[in-house]
DNA sequence: CCTTGAAGCTATAGCCACTAGAGATCCTAT
DNA sequence: ATAGGATCTCTAGTGGCTATAGCTTCAAGG
């Protein structure tokens, strides 16, 4: 039996993260000791290192628990697993192709300003004021600007 | 005079966004009709276009925040600016190569399925289980997961 | 046995960049 | 005058957590 610090250590998964995953009924509430802190077995500790591993590939807590529902089938089909993997590969790839497409304009805006414009004239806030100077489309990147918000 | 709904179509942001960005202090409060509704000039239309451009480019608010703060300064050198957005150019490279990363090991495991797979043992669940078989570090994707946050 | 300090508990609030809805008011055209 | 779209304020919700406060429990040392 451990205890949720210790499923913490072994998973990687911060304390709090494991309360909300309980929470949000991702990981099944476990048996409580006899002052009610949380007793996990064997088996909690590879679904959190499940979820951990999924959550590090990128997928999402639903797709996860689409995952988790299928490993619980009596006859798991591999159908569709391949089908949320692949819908998350092509998901990945999208997101690369925007990127990419900002890593063109901002290293277009950035390499056109040496630190000599003219005053109130800068290349870079040109560039970022106007997207007619962009040779991209770099359409609506749903999320970018996003930073490490699960970062400590 | 342009009214919230005008300013919205000349800028493609939306109208509630608009006014969170006025009360998150980065669009300045305009004027008012007579009946209390906000009324934009020209060049409170052009720092919205400039914010929309700035998101589209993967700008924080509060980096853009800063972009504008440079541009009302009376000696805006282009310093600060060429930071900023070298900064960015430096952030959009890192998703990419943690993207790529994901890539590698999604393909992998998506290849590694053909839909075939013994009963219970599917590999991409079992590979999504264990980080062992990673040819990648991939590691800490801190923001992976996230959808179109802002997409309707 | 008793104390101490770490670890655990619940509950609440905050993060980002918005979006959605309720219910009231305003503006414009007919 | 009236219809109906646009706008107003305010509140609450999204995802995937993190942080804090104020308590209780557990394990080791004396
Ligand atoms: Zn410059
Ligand atoms: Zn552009
Ligand atoms: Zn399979
Ligand atoms: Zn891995």
């Amino acid at each position: 039996m451990f205890s949720i610090g210790q499923m913490s250590r072994q998973s990687g998964v911060k304390v709090p993260t494991i309360r909300y995953y309980e929470q949000i009924g991702l990981l099944p509430a476990p048996d409580r000791s006899a002052g009610n802190q949380r007793r996990y077995d064997q088996a909690a500790l590879q679904q959190l290192r499940f979820i951990r591993h999924a959550r590090q590939l990128g997928f999402h807590l639903d797709a996860i628990a689409g995952l988790i529902e299928l490993q619980s089938l009596p006859d798991p089909s591999c159908h569709d697993a391949r089908r949320i993997a692949r819908a998350q590969l092509s998901e990945v790839r999208g997101r690369i192709a925007r990127l990419q497409a900002l890593e063109t304009e901002l290293d277009r805006i950035a390499e056109g300003c040496h630190g000599d414009c003219g005053p109130g004239d800068c290349v870079v806030l040109a560039s970022v004021a106007d997207h007619a100077s962009c040779v991209t489309a770099h359409d609506a990147p749903p999320d970018l600007g996003d930073s490490p918000r699960g970062a400590p």
